[in-house]
This record gives structure tokens, sequence and C-alpha cells, in this order.
DNA sequence: GACATCTACGACACTATGTCGTATTCTACG
DNA sequence: CGTAGAATACGACATAGTGTCGTAGATGTC
């Protein structure tokens, strides 16, 4: 159940796969590297590859040029990191780290509004 | 001003450290490794120097034995952490991840009446 | 059937990490 | 002082993950 971290590049790919929720790995190509002086095919490839492995996208083989779109949200993925931080660092509290945030006044206000509405109406 | 990511072994003296406020390699070597069949004073005072270089702790090299104190609270280091992640993520916002956390009922009892309290009175 | 395109995947260089070994410095005590 | 025991400084190595490349094989189109 838990969820592998992404990399840089994976995590550019998978940005473009949220963006899109449906893309070939030309359409990645042309947008991650739109001045490449080498080809990267091989390596979108490779990095699809790999996040289809982690469960990361889904994998739509019926075409010649397969379809990508994400199985795992971007919220989900965040909140999944969020929690795993929360584990690691704080015993699996949110309290320490958003209270620090707080205080040091690192959420905007249009954040602050919506976490205020978020927790009174719950 | 950012501030580096702890690997396993790194959070793991960070810990000890944080919890103590102040320790000797050779506390963090029996705390740490109790049983070890090898000395690991190497790998201690490696993992120290590193997070010396890193910023996360102090040195106090008056005594023979230097005296480890935290430079970086647990709270400012979970909290930048998840500030990266955001940046990283979801645009700098705090919100999706946290609103998703509070859909799937993540949080605790605890923890949502804190931050409830937390942030109706800011 | 030939050619362009796409997929599958082994391989490599690079980096970070955890560990070890050794050389050097320091302390204490006779 | 001088030597034993301890602590520090740090180069080195094995391992694992990442981004990239190259090539071999499959597939579609004209």
């Amino acid at each position: 159940m838990t969820i592998p971290k992404l990399a840089n590049a994976e995590l550019a790919v998978m940005k473009r796969v949220w963006a899109e929720g449906s893309v070939t790995a030309r359409q990645l190509r042309e947008q991650l590297y739109p001045d490449a002086t080498r080809p990267m095919h091989g390596t979108i490839q490779r990095l699809l590859q790999r996040l289809e492995d982690k469960g990361f996208v889904d994998r739509d083989g019926d075409r010649a040029a397969h379809l990508f779109s994400p199985r795992i949200s971007r919220e989900a993925y965040a909140a999944n990191a969020l929690e795993s931080l929360a584990d690691r660092v704080t015993g699996g509290s949110f309290v320490p780290m958003i209270t620090h945030l707080v205080e040091e006044r690192k959420l905007s206000d249009a954040d602050m509004e919506h976490l205020r509405r978020l927790f009174e109406e719950t």
C-alpha cells in the first residue's frame, strides 16, 4: 500500500500525464524535450515503463502507440508522500509541521482561508 | 535556504540528537547500535560529519569527545520538507494534499481537533 | 515486402548512502 | 614527558537509484 517516491524526471512525466489525462510517449517527448539534440525515445519509454512498474500509470496498448493515463492522482500521491513524511519524522502526526508552517507564515492567505473552512466544516 | 533531505541512517541519528538535545558520538553509537558485532565508530563519525556539513547539527569541540546538538529543529525540518513537497508536486499549495488527507480520513481525531483550533485562532 | 514507428530492455555513468579501515590528534595517568 | 586508550578526520568501497543511450524486436502503413 506504500507508494514509491517519484524522482525528478519521473515527476516531470507524471505532471504531464496528470495534466493531459491520457498521453502517448511521443506527446510526452515533444512536451518534455522540445529542443533535444538527441532523440529521447528510449528515455521516455524507460521512464514510462518504470512508472508503470511502480503503479503510477496505466497503459492502454490497444493502439500502436500506447496510451498512458494516471493510476494515482496528484492529490493521492502528494497526500501519501505527506503521510510518509509524518511517519518518518514526526511520529505520524501532521500537527507539528503544519503548526510550524502557520507560525512561520509560510501559508498564503488563500491557503489559510481554504484550510480554515476545511476544518470548520468537518 | 533550502534544507537537504535526511537519509535513513542520518534521520536515525537526528532523532537521537533531537531527543537528547546534546550528545556525544559514543552515546549515539550505544543507542543506535546496541548489539553491533562490529564497532561502528567510523560510521557514526561519518554520519555526524555529513550532518554537520549539511547544517543539521552544531559541533562543540571543547571537550575530548565532541558534543553535538541540533541546529535545525525537528519541526523546522518537517515543515521545510513539506514545503518542498508542495513546491515539487502541487505548485506550492498545501491545500490539495491536506484536503485529500481529510477526505480519506487519514487524520486522527486528535489531529483534526488540533488543526481546527489552529486555524480558528489565526 | 519495405520502411517508419514504436516498444522492450540491457547497459552505462553518475550520485547518494552506509559502512569500513586507517591515520592522526587528543587525554589521562603513571 | 611518554605511552596506552580513545576520539576525530577522511579516503575508499559496495550498493542502490536515476537518467540516458543503443539496439533488437514487434507492429502498422503504403
